[in-house]
DNA sequence: CCGACGAGTTAGTCACCGTTAACCACTCGC
DNA sequence: GCGAGTGGTTAACGGTGACTAACTCGTCGG
């Protein structure tokens, strides 16, 4: 076989394969689906999957694993990079949330099982991807606290949390009512969440210092 | 048998049912749990359960038509209220966030099943829940176009639908961090959501009246 | 040419799971 | 005290679903 770039419109048959058993657990969840249908939806049928993947388990796990994993590092080097430039802490933190936009536009399925589906892994990889997630919340709520020095840790982690709950759920509203074109869909999102962190502070009182 | 309140301590068999099968299937998914440990969560076993219900796919549909008519009606009777008190409009939102965090932090659990596991339940029951929900949806935006007038209807829908992913991410943070005490948290919450909202409309330019 | 190997196929196994059947015990109005 | 209903029990059935076995077919380096 000739090996094809990851980057080409055509796609392994590992690829494809990921692609689609991402698409059918975000519907249905992933005892919902049959290892047949994951097949069908490749064009070969069940246990052809065999071929390429240990088993169910295995498929997920990848994803998963792999979810994290760009999620964590893309946040690491934003911040890194906001960091080398000595750019002030609005700006890391706006990189970091428009990472996670474009993660939660791009790859919907993706987001939808990384907080969906966790618990459906053996011990070892959940292990594994909750310290991804636990790196990159961590990554989240150091930016925020540099912007926000008022906030106790605990304000932090918890606006943090939610957050992600907010653009973790912008898959969600794909169906029926339909979103603006992507661009105004990214730029209100990242209003909302600023909007969201600059309100965590304050506990009383109209007029606050950023 | 002695027909209790349901207020009271002592709950029914089919509400002990109802509420260790939420809990059960907010924990591992609607396939994820079998009828015996259902059974087991109350202290019967297996096919007891039929004696009170029709069949697993009844459970689900009950606990969903459940948790989004309480939502819904919840919500229209804070409007209501409002409406017939002559309160501003700031004053009816913050009504609706109120309750919604009641929820979100008083039923955790059917709040998860609630956008969760939608897609499990037959054509009819999925209808009644969708009907409910937009009803409920709908609510909102109005509130939240009353308050920010200057929103497009879109703006509005799709601020409406995070900031439900940000009150429904509630629950999943229970575990590893823990949460303040629930007035800390149910005020935390209320303060992301108002910030939210309000970072909804203006796409540029620091200032902004309400 | 040809053996090896990668990538499928179909048929079959085995476990599990939702549901039903058949049977039993307890309570309670008459 | 007794028939009926209520709320359980265990055993069995049928379907499904993940995975394995056994086999086939094309391709390609030597």
């Amino acid at each position: 076989m000739v090996r094809m770039s990851t980057r080409t419109a055509a796609l392994t048959r590992r690829e494809q394969i990921l692609r689609e058993a991402a698409r059918l657990f975000a519907e249905r969840g992933f005892h919902g689906v049959g290892v047949d249908e994951i097949g069908a939806a490749v064009g070969i049928s069940g246990p052809g999957l065999y071929r390429h993947f240990a088993g169910k388990d295995a498929m997920l796990a990848e994803l998963l694993v792999g979810i994290s994993e760009r999620l964590y590092e893309g946040g690491r080097r934003r911040t890194e990079e906001a960091a080398a430039a000595g750019l002030p802490p609005a700006d890391a933190l706006d990189s970091l949330i428009d990472g996670h936009i474009d993660f939660a536009l791009d790859d919907r399925a993706l987001i939808t099982l990384h907080d969906r589906e966790l618990d459906r892994l053996k011990e070892e990889d959940r292990k594994q991807v909750r310290k991804l997630q636990r790196q990159y919340v961590e990554l989240w709520v150091d930016a925020v606290r540099a912007m926000y020095p008022g906030l106790t840790e605990l304000e932090a982690r918890v606006s943090v949390h939610t957050v992600f709950g907010l653009l973790n759920s912008t898959p969600h509203l794909s169906g029926p009512s339909a979103m603006p074109d992507r661009e105004t869909t990214a730029a209100l999102l990242h209003r909302l969440v600023r909007g969201a962190l600059a309100a965590a502070g304050p506990a009383a009182g109209p007029g606050q210092s950023v």
